[in-house]
RNA sequence: GCCCCCAUCGUCUAGGGGACUAGGACGUAGCCCUUUCAAGGCUAAGACCAGAGUUCGAAUCUCUGUGGGGGCACCA
């Protein structure tokens, strides 16, 4: 294992020779989720740690699976965590453009000077023709590939063929002998046998590459030092390094990352694991855990830990992933997807913000509920529900009482544990006259009094204390008990409280 | 079927031939703190996929098997 380190020595050579710059390459075909954030997380810690560039672009070369506003969501997603690329379609930059759609000269002119230099080969076969022939050769139990037909085409005729308009692609003529080895910082060196390696087409008859060779043309020219990119380019690895190679290109430093799997470890997340995920408060979809009440420090701490391991003190801040990070410390093997992780991040980081950061972020869900918000008072409650948040949203639950006019507790939640409904009507009446009595109610005003009631009632601090809250809250569970009472405010602690006692007198 | 990758507590991981009685984190359980819920502190249970080999010595190196994952498109 760790064949990376094996490695290593290519590539400090590689971070001292040329200047890095990575990219994160996704294609507009459906939404953005953890794994490709994930991606986009690791080559932006690179390029931060040695003050490269990290640049987006766009792989739209399959008009068919073209899903209209994913890019948006992309370049939004990616916004949100806060690791916006440096060069992108949005932002722009000295290599664009930076969609595949816009480049189509680009390939055009190196497919065919793959062509000449007897790299690739012109093919004219039909769809029907080459559904034939896989059809037969998995009659025979061969591995279906291109049979080669339009490899030994003469070079004139096939050029005169295309130019007069007939339908063509470009294939890639793989060599049929020998083998290929390339390294993955990862794994170490990688050795395929090229007979297992097909005559891939390059250029498709639209006019439009095909991944394969888009993305080698454009990592070449957008002077791409180290590809970081999803292990499921590991089987196209050999691929693509034949396609560099024909073009007498220099290779990136290339790492494959491991894949996500199901939280339960067996296999990848279907659409049906992602249906239960969401009725269980979570999702695989960035965009969707921003709505979710995640923030996006927690969600970036979630995801750079599956697949890297960090020694010790795991809450990191984005600045601390970037001091930290390494690119040979990155694990090879499939990481579970762990919810209750992304929770426990979640909070931890939602702890290390600021009062006024946190009442910041939580203030729209209480505008969205239809709360007025007075902003002295959010102030004072958000110390008070910090610690108690696990996503943004949560702030409903534990502190919309502060902003409402009046509570409506369920009656037989005032009834204290242990007591029937007078003793608690007691309860209340009593604590009515004491807080009433009061100058103000700041919690060291009225903590000593109330105290003072428990030791002679001959309730226990949980009775008094649990009918208080009820009658103040409307909850039984809430943020501690005077400072709440404190922010609430005298009127409304009387008003609450006489409209408990109305309340369990009806019991 | 063929090719490739991966394999340490339930999960994410540390580990680089002796420092391993295998460390940390999440989760779980218990205790402490406590007016609720949290947060925090302490403690516990919990793993080297299997079999061969190399070696004085293997979680670590090699092979085989098993399991998991990815790919075998004019998808990316």
């Amino acid at each position: 294992m760790r064949a990376g380190r094996r490695v290593e020595v290519f590539l400090e050579e590689s971070l001292n020779q040329k200047p890095v710059r990575v990219r994160m390459a996704p294609s507009p075909t459906g939404r953005f989720h953890l794994g490709s954030a994930r991606t986009a997380l690791y080559n932006y810690l690179l390029a931060r740690k040695v003050g490269g560039q990290y640049i987006l672009r766009i792989e739209d070369t399959d008009q068919k699976r073209f899903v209209p506003g994913a890019e948006e969501e992309i370049i939004n997603s990616l916004e949100w965590l806060g690791i916006s690329p440096d060069e992108s379609p949005a932002h722009g930059g000295d290599y664009g453009p930076y969609r595949q759609t816009e480049r189509r000269e680009i390939y055009h002119q190196h497919a065919w000077e793959l062509v000449e230099k007897d790299h690739a080969f012109p093919c004219f076969c039909t769809p029907d023709r080459l559904e034939k022939v896989r059809q037969e050769q998995l009659a025979r139990k061969e591995n279906p590939r291109y049979d080669g037909t339009c490899r030994i085409l003469d070079h004139d005729e096939a050029r005169h063929r295309a130019m007069a308009g007939e339908k063509y692609v470009i294939r890639f003529k793989m060599p049929r002998e020998g083998s290929t080895t390339a390294v993955d910082l990862l794994r170490g060196p990688i050795t395929i046998e090229n007979t297992a390696l097909d005559d891939s087409v390059l250029l498709k008859s639209d006019g439009l590459p095909t991944y394969h060779m888009a993305a080698m043309i454009d990592d070449h020219l957008m002077k791409i030092s180290h590809v970081i990119r999803g292990s499921e380019w590991l089987s196209t690895f050999a691929l693509h390094v034949n396609i560099l190679r024909a073009f007498g290109w220099e290779e990136p430093v290339w790492v494959h990352l491991s894949v996500f799997l199901k939280p339960s470890g067996k296999g990848k997340m279907s659409k049906r694991d992602t249906a239960t995920a969401m009725k269980d408060g979570y999702s695989i979809f960035v965009d969707d855990l921003k709505g979710l009440g995640y923030i996006p420090e927690g969600v970036l701490n979630w995801i750079a830990l599956m697949g890297w391991g960090v020694a010790e003190d795991d809450v990191m801040t984005l600045d601390q992933m970037v001091e930290r990070f390494s690119i040979d410390s990155l694990t090879p093997s499939p990481a579970a997807i762990n919810f209750q992780k992304l929770d426990h991040f979640n909070g931890a980081h939602i702890r290390l913000l600021t009062t006024e950061d946190l009442a910041r972020r939580i203030k729209p869900y209480f505008i969205d509920a239809g709360l007025e918000v007075e902003d002295d008072t959010l102030l004072k409650v958000t110390p008070l529900i910090r610690e108690r948040l696990v996503t943004l949203d949560d702030c409903l639950a534990f502190a919309a009482f502060f902003f409402k006019e009046s509570v409506a507790p369920n009656p037989e939640d005032l009834v204290a544990k242990g007591l029937d409904a007078r003793q608690s009507t007691e309860i209340a009446r009593r604590s009515y006259d004491i807080l009433a009595s009061l100058p103000d109610l700041s919690h060291e005003t009225a903590e000593p009094p109330m105290r003072e009631y428990v030791e002679k009632s001959g309730f226990s601090a949980s009775q008094v204390f649990g009918v208080l809250r009820v009658a103040l809250t409307g909850q039984k569970v809430s943020p501690p008990l005077f400072e709440s009472i404190g922010i609430i405010g005298k009127e409304k602690v009387l008003e609450r409280l006489q409209k408990a006692v109305e309340i369990l007198e009806k019991m």
